[in-house]
DNA sequence: GATTAGGTTTTG
């Protein structure tokens, strides 16, 4: 049977045949039996028509009604999802518009699948037109969509009621509460409300559940309210809820959009709801009433007020059960010094507010009993409206007698005088004013996040460990901000070593090649003597033209060690200063090093000389070793030229034979850390400087890689905690590098050195 | 189709 019109609601309940019994949408279930029922409900949403795949492409439609009648309304499940299939979803789509009331019949009930996503409700009814029932009533009026059905809703005017009748109104806030829990099963909102009649009437709000409760932020906010009861109390009409009850708020501030506030998933709005809205703030902003009260800033409270405040939580500890601080600000100064309420560190949550308590930005808020409740779920950040706030003067608990008393904010218990506290949300127009007045304070953020650690260092922290050398004077950023900031850049920090690598400080030294930028951990003598030892296996000693040998054997049977020298340099000052030695072991040549300037390890190959494998070092020089790189180094051994050179020392000899020469470095990663992020930093170019050591003294000393563990250890003291390490001034490198053809970010503490005594 | 509260004179 195809879709039905006709012209009236009222002559679709003449189409109910007898057989059929009309049912609340509300009270459908799973187990409601179907087939002798109909529904009558307006469709708040038609979708489009689309074809199911899942059911062999068979065309079907989404609608989404909702319960007509108000007295079968009840707050729960009174819009139901239909599903029209095939040519009644065709039918259905051309025939019913949004707004027009159907009445349904010989539908199927099944469980609805979007219930947990839309809450509609859990089930939904599908209709797929063979014996099916489908009446449609037009809405009345040309258009149609959600303002055709605001008409059914009818406004009484507050001075209008009649005791003891179920009415739609109007009003704008003058006083509420926000709810509490009654001493029966619900939560009770109060209100008064009040409109161009200035009469003003009492509202009383019922329910179980907390999101059904209206929204309200501020005295002037503006609320609607559908089927509530009037009656007559203490010689004034009063309002309650009743059945099928809803509310929707809006902000009460002229010119800002119209937007209602409601936990409903569906309601009515339309244009005419817009136009009362705008009147009623029109009116309101030109009575007394809806005084300055709005608009008490920190800088305007006095001892012993009560106000109500507008700003921004910063940071909150519990300190009892019956107690909890917040440390909130609205960005301007009060006129009276604060109370700073001391809670310890780690009991605080959120930032610090050393600096803008230093500017007596800081109100600390005493919040107590049933108002904790709300404040433990608060974060910091949010934005906060409190309700008969006490401002009053205090004496620190430290504080002498005669010192002058700071001021204190108390949200005492109960809810007298709406006393209370909400979160506002962040789009609110009731702060605009504030967030335009916190944003000139976005220095002080910086500054603040950065500065805390100055007066943490002054209390718990030995004099500076670094000094910056730089000559440029860049802004200090915090680690957070230098993360989101684009390279390349420098800029200085202020922050504490968390952890570094490598632990073990021997490893930070590392040979690298500034021809073909490798880097390599030096490595370990096992390595090297296993290539002593094989150099030395059964070989003879080499014999070259161009120098002059001397051999002698060894302890060991059959192992020969052979010194030579270049003949081109007998004769010459520097004749002792190079001298190429052949078959010993690694313990031996460290022996020998001690008396001899330059020592080069060869081995013989043909009876020609040969470099070692370059794993082995190249160069023994005292105290330290020098290695070649071993894909740079050239092969020019066979017809080395030592003529022509004053000084032999690691570069002329590395020249001379070929090699390239790689250079110590001292490499330690860091991991930064500030207020507002960690990060991980190199100490790569600068550290030479940065520990006043050479690299290649460390590489020969034990003395200097104490030194540095000395250093290591008092910026980041073994088994400290964080807040005795010192804070470090440092000056970062931002760069980026190309990392398998990505752009990586990278970080290295440039010019800045350790303090020396 | 009950009951709750029905602004309040606060206070650590």
């Amino acid at each position: 049977m195809p879709v039905q019109k006709v012209n009236d609601s009222s002559d679709l309940d003449a189409k109910v045949p007898s057989h059929l019994q009309r049912t609340s949408i509300t009270s459908l279930t799973m187990t409601s039996e179907p087939s002798h029922r109909c529904v009558k409900a307006t469709v708040v949403h038609k979708g489009p028509v689309i074809s199911c795949a899942q059911k062999d492409g068979i065309e079907m439609l989404r609608a989404e009604i909702k319960e007509e009648d108000p007295l079968q309304r009840t707050a729960e499940h009174t819009s139901i999802n239909v599903i029209f299939f095939g040519t009644l979803a065709k039918d259905f789509s051309q025939s019913a518009r949004q707004g027009d009331v159907v009445l349904l019949a010989d539908f199927t009930i099944k469980k609805s699948p979007s219930f947990l996503r839309d809450k509609l409700h859990p089930c939904q009814l599908e209709m797929d037109g063979k014996d099916d029932f489908v009446y449609v009533c037009p809405s009345a009026g040309p258009s149609h969509g959600p303002s055709s059905s605001e008409a059914k809703y009818t406004y009484v005017p507050l001075n209008d009621l009649k005791p003891r009748t179920v009415v739609n109104v109007y009003g704008v806030v003058t006083f509420f509460k926000q709810p509490f829990p009654s001493k029966g099963s619900d939560y009770c909102s109060t209100l008064k409300i009040t409109d161009q009649s200035d009469v003003k009437v009492g509202c009383n709000i019922f329910s179980k559940k907390l999101e059904d409760h209206p929204i309200l932020f501020r005295v002037g906010d503006i609320i609607r309210l559908h089927r509530f009861k009037t009656d007559v109390f203490r010689d004034s009409m009063s309002l309650l809820n009743t059945f099928g009850w809803s509310t929707v708020t809006f902000d009460g501030t002229t010119d800002s959009p119209v937007v209602p506030r409601t936990s409903s998933k569906s309601f009515h709005f339309g244009e005419s709801d817009i136009r009362t809205v705008q009147e009623l703030r029109q009116w309101a902003a030109n009575q007394s009433w809806i005084s300055n009260d709005l608009k008490v800033s920190l800088s305007m409270v006095k001892p012993g007020m009560y106000f109500d405040l507008t700003c921004q939580l910063l940071a909150k500890a519990v300190m009892d059960s019956r107690c909890i601080l917040l440390k909130v600000w609205d960005g301007t100064k009060c006129q009276h010094p604060l109370l700073n309420v001391a809670v310890a560190s780690d009991a605080l949550e959120g930032e610090s507010t050393v600096v803008k308590d230093r500017m007596n930005l800081t109100a600390n808020v005493l919040v107590y009993d049933n108002h904790l409740e709300v404040a433990r779920e608060l974060k910091p950040g949010t934005f906060l409206q409190f309700y008969n706030l006490h401002a009053l003067l205090q004496r620190a608990p430290d504080q002498q007698p005669d010192q002058s008393e700071h001021l204190s904010f108390h949200l005492h218990g109960g809810t007298s005088y709406g006393r209370g506290l909400r979160s506002l949300p962040a789009e609110s127009p009731a702060l605009q004013s504030l967030k335009s007045v916190l944003e000139k304070h976005v220095d002080l953020v910086e500054y603040d996040e950065v500065n805390d650690g100055t007066l943490l260092e002054i209390w718990y922290t030995p004099p500076e460990a670094v000094v910056r050398t730089c000559e440029h004077n860049t802004r200090r950023l915090t680690l957070a901000r230098v993360k989101r900031s684009t390279p390349p850049l420098s800029c200085h920090v202020r922050a504490r070593v968390k952890k570094y690598k490598p632990q073990q400080l021997y490893q930070c030294l590392k040979l690298f090649c500034s021809n073909c930028k490798t880097m390599e951990d030096v490595p370990d003598d096992s390595a090297v003597a296993k290539v002593f030892r094989e150099s030395a296996k059964d070989s003879q000693p080499c014999d070259e033209q161009w120098a002059a040998t001397s051999s002698a054997s060894s302890r060991e049977p059959g192992r020969t060690i052979s010194m030579h020298i270049s003949r081109d340099m007998v004769g010459e000052s520097t004749h002792m200063q190079l001298i190429f030695i052949e078959g010993t072991t690694l313990d031996e040549i460290c022996v020998l090093s001690r008396d001899y300037k330059n020592l080069v390890p060869v081995r013989s190959v043909n009876s020609r000389m040969t470099l070692m494998d370059l794993t082995a070092p190249f160069l023994f020089s005292g105290d330290k070793r020098y290695y070649g790189c071993k894909k740079c180094s050239l092969n020019t051994f066979q017809n080395p030229v030592f003529t022509g050179v004053e000084t032999w020392d690691e570069q002329a000899v590395a020249k001379a034979l070929g090699v390239q020469l790689m250079q110590y470095r001292l490499l330690i990663q860091f991991e930064l850390e500030d207020q507002t992020d960690t990060l991980e930093a190199l100490l790569w170019e600068n550290t030479e400087r940065f520990f006043h050591v050479s690299a290649v003294d460390a590489s020969g000393s034990q003395d200097l890689q104490d030194k540095i563990q000395t250093i290591m250890d008092t910026i980041q003291p073994p088994d400290s905690s964080l807040e005795e390490r010192p804070w470090l001034d440092l000056c970062l490198s931002v760069y980026s590098v190309k990392d398998d053809d990505r752009n990586k970010v990278c970080y290295q503490i440039t010019n800045t050195e350790i303090k020396e005594e």
